[in-house]
DNA sequence: CTGAAAGCGCTTACAG
DNA sequence: CTGAAAGCGCTTACAG
């Protein structure tokens, strides 16, 4: 019932109750107050009622940045993705949200459009922030990242590919092995005309390339001109466009492989626009498996890749490492999985 | 060439070079190098360059915990959103991030699953953080809303949907209007037993099932038979089941409008692998304009939004409210277009 | 154009 | 189980 609630009065904050009128409604002391609320159990039964009592009372909201700069502790977690609009990281993003939820942590979210330089740039304002650690869509020995981050302890944790020692930590599956085996379960098909379509040249898409490079040449059918890789952001418009060029410019192509399903989708709308028959005329295959991929007609042959669990296991990964948890694994291989269906 | 650098040496703190140490290093107070960094102009060019060269040397960041204490000033944005995994809010994001990106701020984003309660509690958590200004994927007069941010003079900002007072800022076009657009033109079509397929139950389907029962009913074909409302997540899948349920419970249905792409996908999809043809035997209408939704066969009629608009125009009206400039208008209608295709 | 001092709202060892 | 004091690293009026 108690209405006036304590504080300093004037003064420059920010006018809301702190956690000196929460301990004097309580009759405590300010540490009294503050570790009945982060450590309940050190503080007697009768003090935490009295603490909670008074917090409710005030509308008390502890102010996150007092407690940083005094604990040197942000509870912050910073995440780089190279886009906002592809699916892929949209669900990491889902995924990594869903494991950080019930912690105290808080995300920065920072978009860097796939270019290095900007994973700099914004690692470099995001560091203002003092994270206690940090989720990449990449590889965390990457010059930019060391640049900014090399000494500097915090830990990384590398999402999509896996990274190559074992020290470093990492969640995702090979992306060479997956252009492989989407490879070598065309070849397994018949196919030996099998061209690549890749955009954007990020190094997920360079990766898969090598792992259809490799099997294409493992199987003596290795030829320059299968290739068709562009730096442009996938999309259906690309993918139907690039589509085109395959059809003229490959020689004798029987199957074309799209990094992503935008563009193997576009690449099948290209075709049955033009009366040339999927996968009778020539298969398509994708990689990612989007929900649509599995409906349209013909359904598309891609490869599932785990990317909302990726997202989950690298935010989790991340917070046993800074809570000092050894982790079972530093380098958590989530494989993928091929989709036969009606496309190739 | 100075590479031993000032501090406070042992500590609690994190280590990193602070102000102090620039301002040791450069001869100035540490006032003095504050402002050189933040307000350069009233410093002069001597002093500002000794400071950035101390800068330089240390390899210094502020520490954005303490600028926020001492200022009572967070720089910090909440956002709070009902999915990460619909395209449509990854949209809205990016246009938000794209709109905050030159700016000091930071983002704070809220997944709200489209519960309230959750809604709720993400405020409650965010307001730790003491937040200049709120982004809303509803209506700010909501009461979840309006109990945790009521009495807090915290700016917010609506997306997608209109409000109703000329007073609560907000960025969206009228989905009620929209679904009677569709509809209206469906109607014009010569359809006459439109079917509406909702999925999710949140506010703005409802609005548009709003919009579309007002136009049946003022063209007297109001039917509640014709209604096919759910609360599951809005899915192709889902999108296909209730297409077979409006093809074998809506007497004489010729038409459907779904309210969104994905369903109105599966719908099709679902047609298409039951021999039932689009739009000869039922026409189908989705809305808010997937990329996929030009290309598919047929391509889909549907309503295009402008979502990542109204991520970007919504930012930027709260950087404006928070930085005290009056803006232009305080609801921003950004409209919508009527996306006529094949399918209807 | 520059500075001394106080203060933002918490937590951290250290005692008792 | 509880408390007095110091400190985290900045910015803010107020002077000069």
């Amino acid at each position: 019932m108690n209405t006036t609630s304590a504080g300093k009065g004037r003064g420059r904050g920010t006018g809301r109750a702190t956690l000196e009128a929460v301990a004097g409604l309580a009759g405590v002391s300010t540490m009294t107050a503050s570790r009945a609320l982060s450590q309940p159990r050190l503080v007697s039964d009768a003090t935490r009622a009295r603490v909670e009592q008074a917090v409710a009372e005030l509308g008390y909201v502890p102010n996150r940045a007092a407690r940083a700069l005094a604990s040197a502790q942000s509870r912050v977690i910073v995440v780089l993705v190279p886009s906002l609009s592809n699916a892929v990281f949209t669900a990491v993003l889902d995924g990594i949200h869903d494991a950080v939820e019930a912690s105290q942590y808080q995300l920065l979210i920072g978009n860097t459009r796939y270019a290095a330089a900007e994973e700099e740039k914004l690692l470099n304002i995001y560091l203002q922030s003092n994270p206690d650690g940090v989720l990449l869509s990449g590889h965390a020995d990457s010059p930019h990242v060391q640049r900014v981050l090399g000494n500097s302890r915090i830990p990384i944790v590398s999402m999509m590919d896996l990274a190559d020692g074992p020290d470093e930590l990492s969640v995702g599956f090979s992306q060479i092995d997956a252009g492989g085996a989407m490879t070598d379960y065309l070849l397994g098909k018949g196919y030996r005309r099998i061209a690549f379509i890749g955009a954007q040249r990020d190094e997920r898409t360079l990766r898969r390339a090598d792992g259809w490079r490799r099997a294409m040449a493992a199987a003596g059918l290795g030829d320059e001109r299968l290739e068709i890789m562009v730096g442009e952001p996938s999309t259906i418009a690309l993918g139907a466009q690039l589509m085109q060029r395959a059809l003229r410019e490959v020689p004798g192509c029987d199957a074309v492989f799209c990094c992503n399903d935008d563009l193997a989708q576009g690449a099948i709308y290209h075709c049955q626009r033009h009366g040339v028959r999927v996968p009778d005329d020539v298969a398509v295959a994708g990689f990612n498996d989007l929900p649509s991929s599995a409906w349209m007609l013909p359904s598309l042959t891609t490869v599932d890749t785990p990317r909302y669990r990726i997202g989950f296991e690298a935010a989790s990964l991340l917070l046993d490492v800074i809570a000092g948890r050894e982790p079972a694994q530093r380098r958590i291989d989530l494989g993928f999985t091929l989709r036969p269906r009606e496309s190739a």
